[in-house]
DNA sequence: AGAGCGATGGCCT
DNA sequence: GGCCATCGCTCTA
């Protein structure tokens, strides 16, 4: 595909990027083997955005948001859970985009076993499952995007037609705004729409 | 030092 | 779908 993932996410707003990042694919390679799957639905954060981890600035946690579009941004929340996001947009915006359900695609049998569960619609419907089944944590945070051992591959924008915006999930701030994207009817959202 | 933050699984209806 | 129990990191003080 023609795509340059850091070209093309580095130029959109947060908003715009939840949208261009669905339908793309997201693949994982561990020892153990390796997964991928559709991204089916995102929420966008910029540092505007009260609920957003940027909204005061820069701190040793967000710092990676700050950075180069196409990184990692994984945090730890729950006290047990991570979850992951994709940095869009101009260097120092401090936005991206958090990947909250994707449908398995390949390595099925590998993310069941992690997520202990063999029912297809609930190995990567949440944030927090995606890291699971994808073995996601911290080491990956500021990762790049374009290399093994994650990588994105952008895949053509959707159709707008095909995509349902709703409120984000999740969060105590602006909970009115309509950042969350989902892909039409898949069974494969964390909350159908 | 302490308040604030939030995803999942299990249960129910 | 809703309700509930579960925890540790992050930031500001």
């Amino acid at each position: 595909m023609g795509f340059n993932l850091h070209k093309d996410l580095g130029k959109l707003s947060a908003r715009d990027a939840a949208e261009r990042l669905l339908g793309s694919m997201l693949v994982r390679e561990t020892a153990s083997g390796s997964v991928s799957g559709i991204i089916v639905e995102t929420e966008a954060y910029d540092q505007s955005d009260k609920a957003s981890h940027t909204y005061r600035g820069l701190t040793n946690r967000n710092y990676v948001m700050f950075g180069p579009a196409g990184s990692s941004y994984v945090y730890f929340t729950y006290g047990m859970h991570y979850c992951v996001n994709v940095v869009v947009g101009p260097e120092g915006m401090g936005a991206s985009v958090l990947l909250r359900a994707i449908e398995p695609l390949t390595g099925i049998e590998l993310m069941a076993f992690r997520r202990l569960t063999t029912d297809i619609r609930k190995i990567c419907n949440g944030p927090a499952k995606i890291c699971q089944a994808f073995s996601i944590n911290k080491e990956l945070n500021g990762h790049d995007l374009k290399k093994p051992p994650l990588y994105l591959e952008l895949n053509d924008p959707i159709a707008t037609k095909k995509i349902v915006w709703t409120e984000r999930i999740g969060i105590r701030e602006n909970k009115t705004l309509l950042w969350r994207a989902c892909i039409k009817d898949s069974p494969f959202v964390s909350r159908q729409v």
